[in-house]
RNA sequence: GCCGGAGUGGCGGAAUUGGUAUACGCGCACGACUCAAAAUCGUGUCUCGCAAGGGAUGUGGGUUCAAGUCCCACCUCCGGCACCA
């Protein structure tokens, strides 16, 4: 028998099965389904690195499987082509986007066709496909139909170098995602996305989906729910009164002053109240001009000023309380403007100290006068409330004062539109007459024309605004002359509903059939990086739930249950990156050993959602299996068609059945390990029964498609041995007819001896205490107790 | 600061959920085959000890016949949120 050659195996396999078109989705609708999905990539310039596959070996492992189980299995792939990544490249290498992206998505699949992936590619999809987009855009004119989209002059983040408007998504604290340059504020024109009308839903539905809690708790973490009151205060000698958000109503006694953002919005008659307006000002302009990070970097050091001339009424007490503006409040949550306790507030605190505003203790349990005490306790100084627990006085002093109970998030709308070229235009025109207008329907896709100049304008305006021919067009309602819309959408918009087309790539007149989403959605199993989570994973949730609303989807939650791929780090523990030079091809592992034994090693290497250094020399462990495998072919014993050797049985059982649960489990490394053991175990004998071989191949097969397969036809098969069926355990073969029994005195493993599995606990008792080796720990010596876990120990206490 | 996750040989990591800690793999050492090397196969490989035994799962306590696993206190690392009232 010729060894195991790798090269020949796999070309002639992905050859074979592509034009047998092995891995095409089944339609028939009467077996259960499994959707089983990848976060599709960006094709970006730099190719593949053995990260990447890692997420993709896992998804075809459990898809293969689950086919194998009777499923009838979904498993696309596509591509994220829009986004800042693929303009830069493109600006940079000087050529169309466009191309760009259609290279490196030739070079992408070629690279994954290596590898053995049982993708369909009939439902390749490509978010910037006009046919695929064009449905992008359609979600976007029903969102708009029903007020969910609108438009916004509120200053947002804006990215110097990017140049570009950002959602709070895309930064990491004060600094672009992306290049990480710090952001601006900006004041500009935009298309915003109402998120935050979902905020409670995606909060609340976060229970019942079976995700890793780490990304549950980071979305928690990110919506940002508390609960409060809203509370108004008098202006002294005004109509006016200032309203502001408090977790504490509790505390409301203690509240001794209020402060505004400095964005707060006083409205004139009140302005004209205040003694010191010039100072005021100055204060509001050098706010300002100070960056976000010049902001918070200043810390706990607490600026701000008094509005003298008119005071508030603690509406509670019925006291005059001075009110400040200071930029320690954030004008855009709750309601730019809170109550100060400084006895229960360490930031009120800090501030009453330093500007001597009295500190007055409302809440019993702390001492005021070290700092601010923000547990509950009992109310003081809180007039007829005196005594009542904080939890109980919260909802009783908000309704004394006539407040209400209010529920906010730190979750903000979507910043929705990109100053940029490279992605779905906005389907909108302005017209001077009727204003904004929706593109009709029927007129979709605005498609992207094609451009000279696509670099960035940095005028807050897209490259689109300079391409008359395609900005001028005329009203849909009026035919007047109008201006489309000329800001693009975001990266994540193709990203947020991409799954939904692969169910149905190719229709042109639905965004997806009601018959063929019902039996499809949601997605099964989802896999990719948990650097998704509070962006891509939220945003295709929120424009899920939109889309179950308008009745597109029959099911409120898109992906049902979610792994997270760990990350490859390089072998010298940093990030793999073309910057350091420690980026590993997959290609050539591919080369040296085989994309089964990458398959292997990647799937082995640790636990699935932790990141792992990648190690050339380790790799080694995975060939050297298949090795095994491949020569182990020999010792079969061909005549016999059932398995006699009990012991070989009985093993064989216990591997169908640790497999399975580890692949379910998505617990791949342990599985590897069992089929590893087997191989051990099977080596030593030498003659192999035939079925024990071959169905020790069919639990191969997810994981090393190839060598399998080469093998199945060896042993004479005409049928491919992924279409087999997977071999189901037999629980009573998966127990041993003898057990070895541990036998610890006083907690010590002092020996142990083999008994037949179903001895009873006298038999047990009487061989255990037969022991030579027990009867020397035991001599002259009283028992006191006596426990035996079935099949496992005995524990004897002297 | 709040929340979530983790800490086990030289290295990656196992441990049926309270039941023989270190499975499986890498590396290393020795041996076989070979003129030699590679590959392959075999043996060994937590630690102290000649042995009998003792000690080890981040640290210190506790519960239990029995703790990597449960409880209390602490240390370290990773991730999310953070002047969010």
């Amino acid at each position: 028998m010729k060894g195991y050659d790798h090269k020949l195996i796999e070309k002639k396999w992905q050859k074979e099965w592509s034009k047998k078109n092995l891995y095409k989705t089944s339609e028939n609708t009467d077996k259960l389904k499994c959707y089983v999905l990848d976060m599709f990539p960006y094709p970006s310039g730099e190719g593949l690195h053995v990260g990447h596959p890692k997420g993709y070996i896992a998804t075809d492992i459990y898809s293969r499987y689950k086919k194998m189980t009777g499923y009838n299995v979904l498993h696309p792939m596509g591509w994220d082509a829009f986004g800042l990544p693929a303009e830069n490249f493109a600006i940079k290498n000087k050529i169309q986007p466009r191309i760009a992206v259609e290279q490196n998505i030739k070079h992408f699949k070629e690279q994954l066709s290596l590898i053995g992936f049982n993708y369909d590619w009939e439902r390749e999809i490509n978010t910037t496909d006009p046919a695929y987009y064009r449905w992008t855009q359609w979600i976007f004119l029903k969102l708009h139909e029903r007020g969910f989209a609108y438009e916004s002059h509120e200053p947002i983040n804006w990215c110097p170098t990017c140049q570009t408007g950002l959602a709070n998504e895309d930064l990491e604290g004060n600094v672009c995602e992306r290049c990480g340059t710090v952001v601006e504020k900006r004041p500009m024109r935009q298309w915003v996305l109402k998120i935050t009308d979902y905020a409670e839903r995606l909060l609340k539905d976060l229970e019942g989906l079976e995700w890793p809690e780490s990304i549950k708790e980071s979305q928690r973490n990110w919506i940002g729910r508390s609960e409060g009151a809203l509370i108004k205060f008098p202006i002294s000698n005004f109509q006016f009164s200032i309203e502001v958000f408090t977790t504490r109503p509790d505390t409301l006694f203690g509240a001794t002053y209020l402060v505004l953002a400095p964005e707060h919005q006083l409205t004139q008659e009140l302005f004209a109240g205040v003694t010191n307006q010039e100072e005021v000002k100055k204060y509001i302009e050098g706010v300002k001009k100070k960056t976000e990070i010049e902001r918070t970097a200043e810390g706990k050091e607490k600026t701000g000023v008094e509005l003298r001339g008119i005071k508030a009424i603690n509406p509670a007490n019925n006291k005059e309380i001075p009110i400040f503006i200071a930029d320690y409040v954030l004008a855009h949550y709750g309601t730019g403007a809170i109550m100060a306790v400084p006895a229960h507030d360490e930031r009120d605190f800090a501030f009453a100290k330093k500007f001597g505003l009295p500190v007055v203790e409302v809440i019993s349990g702390g001492d005021i006068q070290k700092g601010a005490y923000t547990g509950g306790g009992i109310l003081v100084h809180s007039g007829q409330f005196d005594g009542s627990k904080s939890e109980e006085a919260k909802k009783a002093i908000t309704l004394f004062v006539g407040g209400e109970m209010k529920t906010t998030y730190k979750l903000r709308d979507w910043v929705f539109s990109r100053q940029r070229y490279w992605g779905e235009p906005i389907p909108i025109i302005h017209c001077e007459k009727c204003g904004v207008v929706p593109v009709p329907e029927s007129d979709l896709p605005v498609t992207l024309p094609e451009v000279e100049s696509y670099e960035p304008t940095g005028t807050g305006e897209s490259p689109l605004a300079d391409i008359a021919s395609w900005v001028n067009t005329t009203c849909p309602k009026c035919s007047g002359e109008a201006k489309r819309e000329t800001n693009t959408m975001p990266q994540w918009a193709g990203s947020s509903w991409y799954y939904l087309r692969y169910i149905d790539p190719h229709n042109d007149t639905a965004l997806v059939d009601k018959e063929k989403e019902k039996y499809w959605s949601p997605v099964d199993m989802y896999v990719g990086g948990a650097e998704h989570a509070t962006r891509h994973l939220i945003y295709a949730r929120f424009w899920h739930k939109f889309l179950y609303d308008i009745g597109t989807v029959h099911y409120e939650e898109p992906f049902k249950r979610l792994q997270h791929v760990g990350l490859v780090i390089a072998e010298d523990g940093r990030k793999m990156s073309k910057r350091y030079g420690n980026v590993v091809n997959p290609d050539d592992v591919v080369a040296t050993y085989g994309a089964d034994t990458l398959r292997l090693y990647e799937m082995f290497m640790g636990p699935f959602d932790q990141s792992v250094a990648w190690n050339t020399e380790s790799i080694i462990g995975a060939r050297r299996f298949l090795e095994k495998v491949w020569r182990l072919k020999e010792r079969i014993k061909n005549e016999e068609s059932t398995i006699e050797n009990k012991k070989l049985e009985s093993l064989l059982h216990k591997t169908i059945k640790k497999v399975s649960e580890d692949i379910e489990g998505f617990k791949f490394n342990t599985a590897i390990s069992s089929m590893m053991m087997f191989v051990n175990e099977v080596e030593k004998e030498s003659e192999i029964p035939r079925t024990l071989y071959s169905t020790f191949l069919i639990l191969l097969a997810p994981f090393a498609p190839h060598i399998t397969e080469e093998l199945w036809e060896m042993l004479g098969h005409d049928m491919s041995i992924h279409l087999e069926k997977w071999p189901q355990y037999d629980e009573s073969k998966t127990r041993s007819d003898t057990a070895t029994i541990a036998v610890q005195i006083n907690g010590k493993v002092r020996d142990t001896f083999e008994i037949s599995a179903d001895a009873d606990e006298d038999e047990v008792k009487t061989r255990a205490l037969s022991l030579e080796s027990v009867r020397k720990w035991t001599e002259g010596k009283e028992i006191k107790k006596f426990i035996y876990v079935k099949n496992k120990l005995v524990s004897i206490v002297v």
